[in-house]
DNA sequence: GTGTTGACCCCAA
DNA sequence: TTTGGGGCCAACA
């Protein structure tokens, strides 16, 4: 196919999530076709350190809208602080209104 | 080359 | 409710 990696088109799909919103590993991994592949999302993500280009991977939660990923911030809150930013409500490191602030890459693209 | 791990998800009991 | 199993695939020891 294209000379673009799996990781390649995670970046450039978490890139078009709009300000304020969220989605999940698994819709991005079926967005690109890989349904069943949505830990290498998680995974892409990790060595999410693009060059020239800063990814908003803040905006990317599970399944239950829980922010599995803030570990990996420097503070556990940086995550959260991020979101919170952009008018995004967390209550007990989960997103508040998850439903309503999904962002479907199915549904824009 | 083999085994384990992991920012996940789905289903069954 | 919790637990267990399967799947997928890159990175690492």
């Amino acid at each position: 196919m294209d000379g673009i990696s799996f990781y390649e088109q995670v970046y450039q799909l978490v890139a078009l999530i709009p300000r304020g919103r969220v989605t999940t590993y698994g819709a991005i991994a079926k967005a690109l076709g890989a349904a069943k592949s949505s830990r290498m999302v998680g995974t892409a993500l990790i060595n999410a350190h693009h060059p020239e280009q800063i990814l908003p991977i803040y905006r990317v939660v599970n399944r239950n809208g829980l922010l599995t990923g803030k570990h990996h911030y420097e503070s556990s809150s940086h995550m959260q602080q991020l979101l919170e930013s952009e008018g995004v409500s967390i209550l007990n490191d989960q997103v508040k209104d998850f439903k309503a602030l999904f962002w479907d890459p199915m549904q824009e693209l």
